[in-house]
DNA sequence: TCAAACACTTAGAACGGACCGA
DNA sequence: TCGGTCCGTTCTAAGTGTTTGA
């Protein structure tokens, strides 16, 4: 969003905007792009000229003296079984290669690839040693970071004509940055969580699988030497420019242009649009929702309790999944009777609902909320003469739910509330915590609190750095020290007192105001430092990334004349 | 009507370069 | 100069929602 906000800015599409979320446009100005003639309902482009993929360089042979073992023995492996024991190599350090999904289903996949001679060897993962493959990897990975600058230069070059020549796109006269140019290169399946898939072996994409699309009078992309595309196709009603099916899951995989590009921009612009229509109908839905909530049809309570959490909690819609294809993750419609727990009271609070369960990405999310009485109510209904395994909306999908949504606003889909949701408590948090005299770090501060609200509410998690720890053990040392050194100057001040009272010395007494102002000090960084660390420990679970990109309206950090502005 | 296919957005991990303080 | 940290970019998995076709 903010690179999209930042060519908005510079390309002048906002010129002397009125710095209000309502009446900024993100078209106005005159500019010639946004203005262009409107196309046809559903065609994405007239003229698309490319130069097809860039494809992953083809497998290098491990050098002689690097040998893979089996049961202690050098073995020497065809050049198709050794690629693939690379992958595997070179992913030893990773968690992944201790789980036993992903041995199982490498080792099988890996089987397959093989010649039978080797198959009639390799029988056991345990008994094959990578670690000398695994040597060669890391110290290739060394000696390439130690590279002389020009050397580092010179790949960077060459890396950079790649770039010029397959990373950008003619789209309408425009030349446009693709967002991913290069085929994905093989390797092995690293599928979140407790993913059936791991370590499935994912297959060299060939220009044979792939399908090209462009306009029919343009140069139609060269496939490498001594091959063929599947198909060249001129589809202008879809915006991909090629794709592929991966062999893992069987879905189609697309080559699509930067969000920088007018067109990704511009579909950006419309999702904020929807939520800020949204923003005008939203009490209307919510008191239709409370009043479905009596409904007489089982249906309708369902999709409004969901609803509700949805709107309230910036929940997923939860898309049906096909089951032991992926890893058993939820969102609010598919919501299992085991995922959440009633408490009539808990912690001084009423009708408390207990959340836990894996969102998309595998993330838990794990939240304890004090519902209206009628939700409560509606829930233990919902879960009456349930196993733990069933689903606690079993009348409702997602598919029943946008529909509703669709009646209710134009557009309006389970998806536009967190939008909608996560710009306004930006809005509002900023309102909240900014001061128009505030310097600049202290509006800093503020926006990064606001992001970070928006990041707890739309559960947007990390995994805590490899450097945390050891970061965290600075600081404290660092706090121990300061703690010290208060400590100390209490003892001086104290001393310096009891001269005081000894002499009623002027000079003594200079000198106690003096050990006092450093006494203060001393404690005010003290404190300073145990905000850092309590601010570190706090966000070290919190990913402020992805709601700066795809949920923050960029128009209210331009109202409220945020200074992230300044750091675009 | 429904599932599958398709097209697109959203997501965290990994990586790499800039910066900063010791 | 070196190591730690921060932050943007790249990569690709995992979602959402629409379209298609039986």
């Amino acid at each position: 969003m903010y690179r999209h906000l930042t060519s908005l800015l510079l390309g002048r599409r906002v010129h002397q905007p009125q710095f209000t979320p309502v009446c900024l446009r993100f078209g106005s100005g005159g500019c010639g792009r946004w203005e262009e003639e409107k196309k046809e309902d559903g065609i994405k482009w007239i003229q698309l000229e490319h130069r097809g993929p860039y494809f992953a360089p083809l497998y290098e042979p491990l050098p002689e003296d690097v040998q893979f073992y089996y049961n202690g023995k050098p073995m020497k492996l065809s050049l198709a079984t050794e690629e693939i024991a690379t992958f595997y190599a070179k992913m030893l350090d990773h968690e992944y290669t201790t789980k036993e999904i992903f041995q199982n289903n490498f080792f099988n996949d890996w089987r397959k690839e093989m010649t039978s001679a080797e198959r009639n060897i390799i029988k056991d993962l345990d008994k094959c040693d990578f670690t000398e493959i695994h040597k060669y990897f890391v110290d290739k990975n060394e000696a390439r970071k130690a590279l002389p600058k020009e050397e580092k230069q010179k790949l960077k070059e060459e890396a950079d004509k790649i770039q010029e020549e397959y990373g950008y796109c003619i789209l309408d006269g425009h030349r446009e940055k693709i967002g991913n140019f290069k085929t994905e290169p093989p390797g092995l399946f690293r599928g979140r969580g407790d993913h059936p898939k791991m370590g499935m072996l994912k297959k060299r994409i060939m220009p044979e699988d792939v399908i090209i699309n462009c306009s029919k009078d343009s140069k139609i992309p060269e496939p490498p030497q001594g091959h063929k595309w599947k198909e060249v196709r001129c589809d202008n009603t879809v915006t991909w420019l090629a794709s592929w099916t991966e062999n893992i899951q069987h879905t189609l995989k697309y080559i699509m242009l930067n969000p920088s590009s007018k067109l990704k921009g511009q579909k950006d612009w419309e999702k904020y649009e929807v939520a800020r229509r949204l923003k005008d109908v939203v009490h209307k839905i919510r008191a239709q929702y409370r009043m479905d909530w009596k409904s007489k049809e089982m249906k309708e309570r369902q999709r409004a309790v969901a609803l509700y959490f949805i709107d309230k909690l910036a929940l997923r819609a939860g898309n049906e999944k096909e089951e032991g294809e992926t890893a058993d993750t939820v969102g609010c419609c598919s919501l299992r009777v085991e995922h959440i727990r009633l408490h009539p009271e808990l912690d001084g609070q009423k009708h408390v609902v207990e959340f836990d369960f894996l969102g998309k990405d595998s993330i838990r999310y794990y939240n304890k909320v004090s519902v209206e009485e009628p939700v409560f109510k509606n829930l233990k209904r919902f879960m009456k003469n349930k196993d733990p395994a069933d689903e606690l909306f079993d009348r409702l999908k997602t598919s029943i739910l946008n529909k509703h949504l669709q009646n209710l606003m134009d557009g309006l889909t389970a998806k536009v509330f967190r939008t909608y949701n996560a710009s306004i408590t930006l809005q509002e948090q900023l309102k909240a915590l900014t001061n128009s005299e505030d310097s600049v770090a202290e509006k800093l501060l503020s926006y990064n609190r606001a992001n970070r609200a928006v990041a707890i509410l739309c559960n947007h998690q990390r995994s805590t750095p490899k450097t945390h720890e050891k970061s965290m053990q600075n600081l404290q040392a660092k706090i121990n020290a300061k703690k010290q050194q208060v400590e100390e100057a209490q003892e001086e001040l104290k001393k310096a007192e009891d001269e005081f009272n000894d002499t009623k010395d002027a000079k003594a007494g200079a000198n106690v105001e003096k050990k006092k102002k450093k006494l203060k000090q001393l404690e005010e960084q003290l404190s300073k430092l145990n905000v850092q660390a309590t601010d570190k420990e706090e966000n070290k679970q919190i990913a402020l990334g992805t709601s700066k990109l795809n949920y923050l309206d960029p128009r209210i950090t331009v109202a409220c004349k945020c200074p992230v502005l300044l750091h675009l």
